[in-house]
RNA sequence: GCGGGCGUGGUGAAAUGGUAGACACAAGGGACUUAAAAUCCCUCGGCGAUAGCCGUGCGGGUUCGAGCCCCGCCGCCCGCACCA
């Protein structure tokens, strides 16, 4: 029988909404049931969704789709990261308002996201650039600053010149904008910071419990959180007539090695530093040039130790009557530790470098072990591996560790100039979060700042700060600060003139809590704490590993705080968390050099050779390597396309197979091609089971056949693994699953036009789960084919299918037989058939008896419905 | 430099220490067709063409048995990077 074509540009508009109508996908907050988040990180609404969305959403919605089969109260939302500052760069290009190009772009792409049958609950829809989002993010503010979790401080910036805005530590990559990509420079700025760094610990403790997630991302947020226990020291200076400090502090992690010490070395930033640099040219033109060096970070890498005797000594804390030289370095940060150390060059490479150059003494104190102390020299390499130490006093013979806590013993409760000699002291490399942005499509922070009484949040009844509309960015800079009124306004305290804040919150803040509020999404507090309890954490948290530092830090330090604030009960936001991999594609060049996108090439195959050609003038084309889908080479393929071509399901289904989800995904269009085949197969099968069922329903159905039984357990087995592979997000080797059931299918409802009725049962019911399995994944071609079933409702609400347990296992097995570790055959016994029987079967077999060639076996291994060996 | 990950057919990839290459793509052959598309069937790691040998980046080791565990190399990718 001729089956018509699976159409799926007309099936997946129409179960769309179908699922619309119905309010498949809302979620109750008032469910009983076990309740299940999943959410894929938000977009930016940059005007269209590409396939690292489609990817990404199609993952999460199986996840979703699967657990409602599951029957748990899914929440699987979706909203909009949508201020920052490509609205703006727009407005000024386009002539609109960032807010109008903002909502057109949210528009088109919910429209795209739909036209996907993602199992969203559009009800609870937001977008952080609308006051009912950012108001609640104004009144935390307010909270926090209540709780003492806000600061506001002057210090030394990121500067981007081409974003012209404050860029935090963590979005400044080799020294360049995240964003712009500029070199940033260094300001002196009053900014608003989160005290992030004051939650170091238990944001790097609170890792370890989280199983969940890549040990990848937990290891990024370890070292970006950089702890480091060690001794802040004091050293006595010498008396000196170019300064009256009269004490100097380093950090250190190795206080073991104090006594191969030889010098001191201050920051070119250290204010000792600053001081005698007023009056010494030649340390204040060292210190510029520090400052120039400072900006190009790549040059950094590779640059010299270079330093400046600063004329002043320190006394050697234990070695009495010697002395320490103290220099100004290159190589010492201001903001670590306390932008001073002491140079111990046998034993750190940095100070290795700068002793050979300066000719300081090069003094041994850890002796690696096995090593022999007469004849231990360091060379060019410092050593920096465990041993004992010696040429060091009382902690001869000491190991490290054990000489670090002698050290700290031994200064402590002494004093120098007043001070602590040595602390015990842990350090972290994070800073606190400066949150400011001088830009205006942003959260406005709530703030005032009166002259008479100071910086004053702004009271909650007067929330939210809502952005002015008549705005023009016809000016570099803060166009919120350009606006000739919006600032002024009367001081909350004292009702004088007073000045608004125009600095904007960083978007990261905008994506620190949405994932809260989607828990209550129209609520008039930023969130209602028992509900936010209730669904949060999110279960599986789906998106890219771009985001393993800023926003999953961020979104972890944020949920904290909105717990300190009462706004949540719980510390860390994210149970599971899943990192895809990128979307990629091959490229193509013309001949003379220009990226061409694929839709523009032809493709010539003569056996393994391909060739390209360009689809109009016929030019060559060549075919290069395969890279990350980007606008500037051109190798993207447009999700409206794939649709409008060959229907979500199809792109989905791609995008799921082949690859582990972790991994990039090569998209081709072969894949895709062999995809579409794969969806009118199933489309076919339905067609051709449900003609086969009708011709027979006059004759009287057995008991399974073989064929029948054998149909039986690969279904229960899929559905079996196909479940465990979604739970372990292996969505290829699901896929992988399900085309195994087809082939089984197709193939017996192929045969069983000839004797069918001992049969037809079970392929019906093969079937059937065989849809049920590509629900979550094609659920636009499952709801079709579940109707064409005349099955009643709708496949979407349909439980995840029963597994007869007894099916799952067999009663007999197929044991490999290896001689001395080689497969030389097989043999087919009852399940649980014990080792001396399979022993006595195996030695009888013609095959091993001539192979053994009358020699005894030395040994046989047998492992039970596993392996047989026989060594000889 | 430090930390992490990965090296398996022409390609994407499978494989609780137990039959390496499931599944898919590409390729080749055949059937159907006036023809094409679609579909279906067969072949598909290499060398032999017989019941054989070799094969998971390279070299060792542990084991009855190693793609998987251990040691040492080589290569690629990612993150961090003067953090004292």
């Amino acid at each position: 029988m001729s089956v018509e074509r699976y159409n799926p540009r007309e099936m997946e508009p129409k179960w769309q909404q179908v699922w619309d109508d119905a309010r498949s996908f809302v979620a109750s907050n008032d469910d009983k049931r076990e309740k299940y988040y999943v959410l894929e990180m938000f977009p930016y609404p940059s005007g269209r969704i590409h396939m690292g969305h489609v990817r990404n959403y199609a993952m999460g919605d199986v996840v979703a789709r699967y657990h409602r089969a599951r029957g748990k109260n899914v929440l699987h939302p979706m909203g909009w990261d949508a201020f920052g500052l490509p609205a703006e760069n727009a407005a000024i290009e386009r002539k609109t308002h960032p807010g109008t190009w903002t909502r057109a772009n949210i528009a088109a792409m919910r429209t795209q996201l739909k036209s996907m049958g993602l199992s969203l609950d559009w009800s609870r829809e937001i977008a952080t650039c609308e006051p009912e989002y950012y108001q609640h993010q104004q009144a935390m503010f307010i909270d926090m600053m209540a709780a003492g979790l806000v600061t506001r401080k002057q210090s030394k910036v990121n500067w981007d010149p081409v974003d012209m805005t404050v860029l935090a530590n963590e979005q400044v990559i080799d020294g360049k904008g995240w964003r712009s990509g500029a070199p940033v420079e260094q300001r002196e700025l009053t900014q608003w910071f989160f005290k992030i760094s004051d939650y170091a610990e238990d944001l790097l403790s609170a890792l370890d419990g989280l199983t969940d997630w890549p040990e990848k991302v937990r290891t990024m947020q370890r070292n970006w959180i950089g702890k480091s226990e060690g001794l802040r020291l004091q050293f006595e200076l010498v008396a000196s007539d170019a300064t009256a400090v009269q004490s100097l502090e380093v950090f250190t992690t190795r206080p073991d090695t104090i006594f191969g010490a030889s010098f001191l070395a201050l920051s070119a930033d250290h204010p000792l530093t600053t001081e005698l640099a007023k009056t010494n040219a030649v340390l204040s033109e060292f210190v510029a040039e520090c400052h120039r060096q400072g900006t190009a970070t790549e040059a950094l890498e590779k640059a010299e130790k270079k330093g400046v005797f600063t004329g002043l000594y320190v006394k050697h804390p234990v070695l009495e009557g010697q002395t320490l030289p103290v220099y100004v370095a290159n190589f010492v940060l201001m903001d670590y530790g306390t932008g001073a150390i002491f140079g111990c060059p046998a034993h750190d490479q940095r100070d290795l470098d700068f002793a050979r150059k300066y000719d300081l003494p090069v003094i041994p104190v850890v002796l690696p072990n096995g090593a022999d102390a007469a004849s231990f020299v360091i060379g060019d390499e410092a050593n920096v591996d465990a041993g004992h130490i010696y040429n060091s006093g009382f902690l001869d013979g000491l190991t490290v560790d054990e000489a670090k806590k002698a050290v700290a013993e031994h200064f402590a409760g002494r004093t120098v100039d007043g001070k602590p000699q040595g602390k015990v002291e842990v350090n972290y490399r994070l800073r606190d979060w400066g949150v400011s942005r001088q830009r205006y499509w942003g959260c406005p922070i709530p703030v005032i700042h009166c002259e008479v009484c100071g910086t004053l949040p702004v009271p909650k009844k007067d929330l939210p700060v809502v952005l002015p509309e008549d705005v023009s960015f016809d000016k570099p800079g803060n166009a919120l600060d350009h606006h000739p009124t919006w600032k002024h306004v009367n001081c909350p305290q004292c009702g004088g003139a007073a000045r608004r804040e125009t600095d904007t919150m960083d978007t990261f803040v905008d994506s620190s809590w949405y994932f809260a509020r989607f828990t209550a999404p129209q609520a008039e507090t930023p969130t209602i704490p028992a509900v936010a309890d209730h669904w949060l954490p999110v279960d599986q948290y789906i998106g890219g590993v771009e985001h393993a530092i800023l926003h999953l830090l961020y979104s972890r330090y944020f949920t904290r705080a909105m717990k300190a604030t009462g706004h949540v009960g719980l510390d860390e936001p994210f149970k599971g968390l899943f990192t895809q991999g990128m979307v990629t594609h091959e490229t193509y060049k013309s001949e003379t050099g220009e990226w061409v996108n694929p839709t523009e090439v032809l493709f010539d195959t003569n056996g393994e050779q391909r060739t390209g050609r360009h689809i109009d003038s016929g030019a060559p084309i060549t075919i290069g390597s395969v890279e990350k889908m980007s606008k500037s080479k051109k190798n993207v393929v447009d999700p409206d396309e794939i649709v409008a071509t060959y229907g979500a399901d199809t792109a989905r289904w791609f995008m799921l197979s082949d690859s582990p989800p972790e991994r990039d995904f090569q998209w081709t269009e072969a894949g895709v091609e062999g995809a579409s085949r794969f969806q009118q197969r199933v489309w076919r099968l339905v067609g051709e089971t449900i003609s086969l069922i009708k011709q027979s329903s006059d004759i009287v159905r057995t008991a399974d056949d073989e064929e029948g039984k054998t149909l039986r357990k690969i279904a229960h087995r899929a559905v079996h693994s196909v479940a465990d592979d979604i739970e372990g997000l292996r969505f290829n080797r699901a896929v992988a699953q399900i085309y195994e059931l087809t082939n089984a299918l197709v193939r017996s409802a192929g045969i069983a036009s000839a004797a069918p009725a001992s049969r037809l049962d079970a392929l019906a019911d093969g079937v059937e789960r065989l849809i049920q399995l590509l629900a979550p994944m094609m659920p636009h071609l499952a709801e079709t084919c579940w109707a064409e079933l005349g099955k009643a409702g709708l496949v979407a609400d349909a439980p995840w299918p029963e597994v007869d347990p007894a099916l799952l296992v067999d009663d007999s097995v197929t044991m490999p037989i290896q001689i001395n570790g080689k497969r030389r055959g097989e043999v087919v016994v009852a399940k649980g058939t014990a080792a001396a029987d399979v022993e006595k079967l195996v030695l009888s077999m013609d095959e091993i008896v001539r192979i053994l060639d009358g020699k005894a076996p030395k040994k046989i291994v047998i492992v039970p419905d596993r392996i047989v060996n026989v060594v000889i």
